[in-house]
DNA sequence: TATACATATGAATTTTTATTCATGTAAACG
DNA sequence: CGTTTACATGAATAAAAATTCATATGTATA
């Protein structure tokens, strides 16, 4: 492993680890949107998506755009499907039945 | 992204999110060990690493195999070779000088 | 089978992270 | 230029995770 990569991983992971950046991120993959667009599609409040945003911003995992009065938001599909993709292989090799074998701890949310 | 994967990618970036679980499958990559060994390579205590070991195994990130008195831990090297190389090819992209963009938050070791 | 070695577990505490609510700022548009 | 719309930010609180320390379990072997 490349050195200096821990650390970059460990950013990147715990921006990952949280459910509300993750169902943004899975709507931005659908298609780009506004603040409110997401706060009103993921039933959460807009200061919510606001915070959460920002270290996906921060770590390129999305970016935006303002458009007019609006600020339009993307994921970075690359690197997004990429990771998703892994895990997604991964869950199909090792976690049979969707994932029964984490069964027991539910999500913070939904 | 396919319908429960949001749940199953939360828990394994959870997962991924600790800077000692990071430390441990990037010496697991190297080669398998012992707890003692990982703890003494790491200059963590023992019940530590054994704590954190666990939701590996869980998610099927380590794999474990009692070898006489010692139980010996290997990487899932697919899938955490996978991950890491994902996360690489994004650092040089979108984090050139090795994640300078990440700079101001230290991780809660290194 | 008593002992030592290797690891696991539980529970209390500390640390980190998320969430909420109130408010601030910035662009558009009358 | 004041008002509305859209979003960002700060700070307090709440929730979740990590860490530690004490102790339990399990395996080999004298």
């Amino acid at each position: 492993m490349k050195k200096g990569l821990t650390e970059i991983c460990y950013k990147f992971f715990t921006n990952l680890a949280n459910p509300t950046r993750l169902a943004v991120l899975e709507k931005l993959m659908e298609n780009p949107m506004s603040v409110n667009a997401l706060a009103a599609l993921l039933g959460q409040e807009q200061s919510m998506i606001s915070h959460n945003l920002k270290p996906l911003l921060r770590c390129k995992l999305a970016f935006s755009e303002r458009q007019g009065k609006k600020r339009v938001y993307s994921a970075n599909r690359e690197t997004v499907s990429m990771l998703f993709k892994a895990v997604e292989n991964h869950a199909e090799k090792y976690c049979p039945s969707g994932g029964r074998c984490l069964k027991g701890e539910k999500m913070k949310n939904g």
